[in-house]
DNA sequence: ATGTAC
């Protein structure tokens, strides 16, 4: 097993600990910023690095990485996109059994009944997505009927804790127009990197693990990539203007400013991002929904279960109990992955571990694995993907919405879209190879890997 | 990431 890499920055701030191995070590520029969020005023331990990091030109700190605080809010430290993440969705589909027609029928019900963007008009009431923001997963649980078993494969069971059992305060740190924009993102996708997909197991790694998990080769899983929409987007861009303007309210100033969690513009804050994390899972839950109708449909197989394997953020800011500490764990393209010791309540995951999600490129494969315990380094968590190997500009620079379907034809996944320009930013050759970051996941014992799935259809904007 | 500035 490896150790993390660990180095200190050269004008001191906080050690960064790399979990990866040394072929995946990042580049000047991004090592650069990792240095100044080592050196950001409230941060404590280290800078956890993922294998999947990677600079991202619009943000301060990469990708790929994980940083705590005691008592501080660090905006900067993540990105806008709150409460981004993925679902697997297990089934008893045989893929061998699908033909292209019941895809298409398929794949064309989720494109008409979950769209990419906004919707045309409101499809819930300002109440409902009130009551969104303060619940969360507690809405969605009493509005479809779902499960306790289902809760308990969400993380915190889709509802955020906040310092406050009041709605009122909670509601009344969001500003105005992330509230109007939930009304109309509500069971949308978004584009960019977010998809829906229908994978089908085509290696078990660990037969123990996967029979626990319920995942046997040549089943149907699908994954579901999106966040909270513009509601998280809004809240924070709001949040940054208010704190970034000449005449802000006191923050230091660090680029990557902190703001006292226990201050009042810390509190607010911090609820904001719990309210918007609530409409994430929310939306997730929704569109899982939409997901299981529309399999139900046009597989004509009412009686299909679809059960969820598990839900997981990975751009969250989350007070969490951490080696007896309660530590705000900030996450920017990390998974949250509990090892088993974490999750001593439930009755599969105390076994195995939380189930993590490693997507690859929608060319490549994709892993399902548990998270294992040197997670405990990483403040529980794990890369979210492959990470990039060209930016999005390089990869709008290199290759061409023609070649990319070209290039997924050859392959024979079929590849259903709704027609946004930027396809061309997701070529599969953008990212790194999957099968040496699931490498090297497991030499440092972030996850252990279950199962291997191939891309059959993607859903993309 | 976001209909990407009201």
């Amino acid at each position: 097993m490896h150790a993390p890499l660990e180095t200190t920055p050269k004008n001191g701030g906080l050690p960064i600990k790399f979990f990866l191995t040394p072929d995946m070590m990042p580049e000047a520029a991004t090592l650069s910023q990792l240095e100044v969020l080592a050196n950001s005023a409230g941060l404590v331990h280290h800078v956890a690095v993922l294998p999947d990091i990677h600079r991202k030109s619009r943000n301060l700190s990469p990708t790929g990485t994980v940083v705590a605080a005691n008592n501080a809010i660090v905006p900067r430290a993540i990105d806008t996109g709150i409460c981004c993440g993925m679902r697997m969705v297990r089934s008893e589909i045989e893929v061998r059994d699908l033909r292209a027609p019941a895809l298409d029928a398929l794949f064309d019900e989720l494109r008409a009944t979950i769209p990419v963007l906004e919707h045309e008009t409101e499809v819930i009431s300002k109440d409902d997505v009130a009551d969104i923001l303060v619940q969360g997963g507690k809405w969605s649980q009493s509005k479809y009927g779902l499960s306790e078993a289902e809760m308990n494969c969400i993380e915190d069971r889709g509802t955020m804790p906040t310092d406050t059992a009041d709605p009122a305060m909670i509601l009344a740190s969001m500003p105005e127009k992330p509230m109007k924009k939930g009304r109309r993102c509500f069971g949308t996708l978004g584009d960019g990197n977010h998809f829906l997909e229908l994978q089908e197991i085509v290696e078990v790694i660990d037969p123990g693990l996967a029979r626990q998990l319920g995942l046997e080769e040549g089943r149907a899983v699908f994954m579901l990539h999106t966040g909270s929409r513009s509601v998280g987007s809004k809240t924070m861009k709001a949040y940054l203007e208010t704190f970034e303007e000449k005449s802000a309210p006191a923050r230091n100033d660090s680029p990557i400013w902190s703001l006292p969690a226990d201050s009042e513009a810390g509190a607010k804050f911090a609820r904001a991002i719990a309210a918007a994390s609530n409409f994430g899972f929310a939306n997730r839950i929704a569109i899982t929904e939409r997901l299981r109708a529309a399999v139900r449909k046009t597989l004509r197989d009412e009686s299909l279960q679809l059960p969820l394997l598990y839900d997981c953020a990975h751009v969250s800011i989350k007070l969490e109990s951490w080696n007896g500490e309660k530590l705000w764990v900030h996450r920017h393209g990390g998974s949250r992955a509990l090892p088993p010791s974490q999750m001593r309540e439930h009755p599969v995951f105390s076994q195995t571990g939380q189930p993590v999600p490693v997507p690859g490129s929608m060319g490549h494969a994709s892993y399902i694995g548990v998270a294992d315990e040197k997670t405990v380094g990483t403040f529980y968590s794990i890369n979210h993907g492959a990470g990039r190997v060209l930016d999005k500009p390089e990869a709008m620079a290199q290759f061409t919405a023609a070649q990319v379907e070209k290039e997924m034809r050859d392959k024979n996944i079929r590849l259903y879209r709704y027609g946004a320009d930027n396809i061309a930013e997701q070529a599969p050759s953008s990212f790194k190879d999957i099968s040496r970051v699931i490498k090297a996941m497991a030499a440092l014992s972030l996850a252990r890997p279950v199962v291997r799935l191939r891309p059959v259809a993607v859903l993309k904007g």
